[in-house]
DNA sequence: CGGCAAGTTGAGCCAGGTCAACTCCGGTGG
DNA sequence: CCACCGGAGTTGACCTGGCTCAACTTGCCG
């Protein structure tokens, strides 16, 4: 007999949002798995101790930014990889090794899912798993996307690249043509592999070419996506800049 | 009743091998799973063609690297992941985005598994399942380490890392002190971000300076891997003994 | 042993890093 | 309500790591 899902559950976007973990597992599964789970709220900086980790390796973020943060010796300090909403981090057999710190970027709500739960969850649910299998990839080529990326793009570029990244995140939440920068400059910086100086140097020239709009720090007014698109594939050609053919062609081929 | 594997499954490094995917699964499953798919052999440079892989998205690799490639609008082009024995690529509903391409660096064997048999067998086999999981989670924290050490590292430090991480993936194969490098220089330098000017160079220097030795263009030999390991993680001081955990994260760790 | 691709070396230059000064903005207290 | 403060972001001037291009050497395969 299905027992109704805590009052938390129900509140907690990885349960609200169609299509996220919670909302697809059943509610006996639901129940379980909030019984044995622990959500927390995390402000920016603040992250998990190592212990904590080794026995809540599953975190799955309901709010808020979390990112991967890898130190060098020196002090350099880089974000590999950021987490958002719906977006399950299982650090099972991995927190040991020299692996990057997991830290909140802004204020953000998340759950550490019991592992045995999760595991049995996994192992019988088909939605669950085919979810959380997805999700994964997801992350995955996310990050093999952001390789590319890094390894040969110019900042102007990497930045472009980034508006879509954000873009294609809140592609439910948003509206067409605006664009919210989730993180600040400096760990934005520090995502792309550039220095803050940069990232606003960047910011600036796409405003001064009429292809973006800064309409606060962290929202940005897409004026021409098809340019923008076109720097973000690295062409450094500057002419044919209005192509409203291929700008309807993209608006349409999305969502 | 067990039906005995093809012979072209025992010849295979996915099965022959222990801890791969298809030395986990049951014979009816392997016998399954073996009519249903295709082995391939591609060599430098070959790939896959579109529609082969939509029939075909889930690509498992026996032998050889292959590699994820991204091309840029102005002929620029990076590698932005490798693949190697054991990685299974899960490309279903990938291959029509604007993803990266699919290209062998070296001599590959490749198994085309078929997507409807694995995903029967990730169902019902937990042991799979894991297996499977598992891969997939390494080739997560593979391309977010990459993108750490492409964002923030400089050349000579990018190399060091990615000789341990040569280091890490044979580990099992390969005498302690000795690493292959199992791609050409220019795919080296392509996955790293550089030039492969800077390659050499980098190589040069390291040699120079006692820390590695090349017996050939492939095989490196660790004189010294303190010094290299750390190279890799940034440190500029070359007598430094490291200063034990000056951890400047705020820690959290609740019930 | 010739021919071609892969890799190395050298010289010059530029994108973006570095450093320092400045502006902007939200919060706080008088 | 305003004045102040501190952190975040921006701007400018200068400098350097690694990219570029070109010449050279090495290694591979018929």
């Amino acid at each position: 007999m299905a027992v109704k899902p805590k009052v938390k559950c129900q509140k907690c976007a990885m349960y609200s949002e169609t299509g996220l973990f919670c909302d697809v597992i059943s509610p006996d599964e639901l129940d379980g798995l909030s019984d044995e789970s622990r959500t927390a709220t995390l402000k920016r900086g603040e992250t998990f101790s190592g212990e904590a980790l080794t026995t809540w390796p599953i975190v799955a973020v309901a709010t808020g930014v979390l990112s991967m943060q890898h130190l060098l010796e020196d002090g350099r300090k880089s974000i590999a990889a950021l987490f958002m909403q719906g977006d399950i981090i299982d650090l099972r057999d991995i927190s040991n090794r020299n692996r990057g710190h997991l830290i909140a970027l802004s204020t953000s709500n998340v759950c550490r899912l019991s592992p045995a739960m999760f595991q049995r969850i996994m192992e019988s649910n088909p939605d669950a798993q085919h979810v959380v299998w997805r999700n994964l990839r997801d992350q995955t080529f996310r990050a093999i996307d952001h390789s590319a990326d890094l390894s040969k793009k110019q900042a102007l570029e990497k930045l472009a690249s980034f508006i879509f990244e954000c873009r294609h995140r809140q592609a439910r939440n948003v509206s067409e043509n605006s664009v919210v920068i989730p993180v600040r400059r400096v760990d934005l910086a520090e995502y792309l592999g550039m220095q803050p100086e940069t990232v606003s140097r960047c910011f600036r020239n796409l405003e001064e070419r009429g292809i973006v709009e800064l309409k606060s720090i962290k929202h940005v007014k897409l004026l021409s996506i098809p340019a923008l698109r076109r720097i973000a594939n690295g062409d450094k050609n500057p002419v044919n800049l209005r192509d409203p053919a291929k700008d309807t062609f993209k608006i349409l081929s999305f969502g």
